[in-house]
DNA sequence: AATAGTGTTATATTCATCATATAACAGCAA
DNA sequence: TTGCTGTTATATGATGAATATAACACTATT
């Protein structure tokens, strides 16, 4: 489990949370039908309240990264709805590569950044 | 001057604001020289308040997209440091691009995705 | 000199969200 | 029964978003 989270950020700590796990599940850190630990364990090795730690699960939940049940929490359960993400994705790639564009940072020097990023964070590839 | 905004999304209206000035430079419907709308009249265009637009102006002043004066306002003039943004640029990627991976996206289908998005929106290349 | 247009600053208010706290509930397993 | 899950309810303090009114400093035009 390495979470790590920003307190002086001004992302809010349970969205920093959830991209973290996020992270973590596209590292392999998290496996697919593996339990996160529950929302009162994992407040308290951060260090926040439970509720956050619930905010940031339900998202997931909504988002479709895991799945809940009571008998085993959170668990890892990626549903590939990519029409749905494909959009999402679509949308944030827009303002990033806007404002690479603005910086005079080359569609190259994108490509080449996509690739540094996927071999050095090592996401797992279907 | 097509600038979109969405009142029932969750964003900031600033930043929306923000987004879609830096989408309008990336597109070369805001050219280098040339002079924003006043924070009064493009408040009065859009239909909210004068203190939102200075917001977005003055985060767009911060982040090196345009220069201001008080006889020409906001004037766009793109300053590349390349080195603060390239980091920025990395962390959005980051997380977007692990968001891609967990729901099976593949990195050709992100490549494919750049380019895509770089000849729709006509998006200027030095 | 007067007027009108810039961005900027100050102050205040309303509203929503974030993060917290305490408490309880329903379901499952040992 | 006991202890662990997620879930829900309610409340509170802090922060930020968006608004409103007002004034200030500077510049260009009349």
């Amino acid at each position: 489990m390495f979470i790590e989270i920003d307190f002086n950020s001004d992302e809010a700590l349970y969205l920093q949370l959830r991209n973290q796990i996020i992270l973590g599940i596209a590292t392999d850190q998290f496996h697919e039908g593996e339990s996160l630990p529950s929302v009162r364990n994992l407040a308290d090795i951060i260090g926040i309240n439970m509720h956050t730690v619930n905010k940031a699960y339900t998202l997931l939940k909504q988002e479709g990264y895991v799945k809940v049940d009571r008998r085993n929490g959170a668990v890892i359960a990626v549903d590939a709805n990519q029409a749905l993400t494909l959009e999402e994705i679509r949308r944030e790639l827009q303002v990033t590569l806007a404002k690479s564009s603005c910086k005079n940072i080359t569609r190259e020097e994108i490509h080449t950044l996509v690739d540094e990023i996927y071999d050095q964070m090592g996401y797992r590839e279907i």
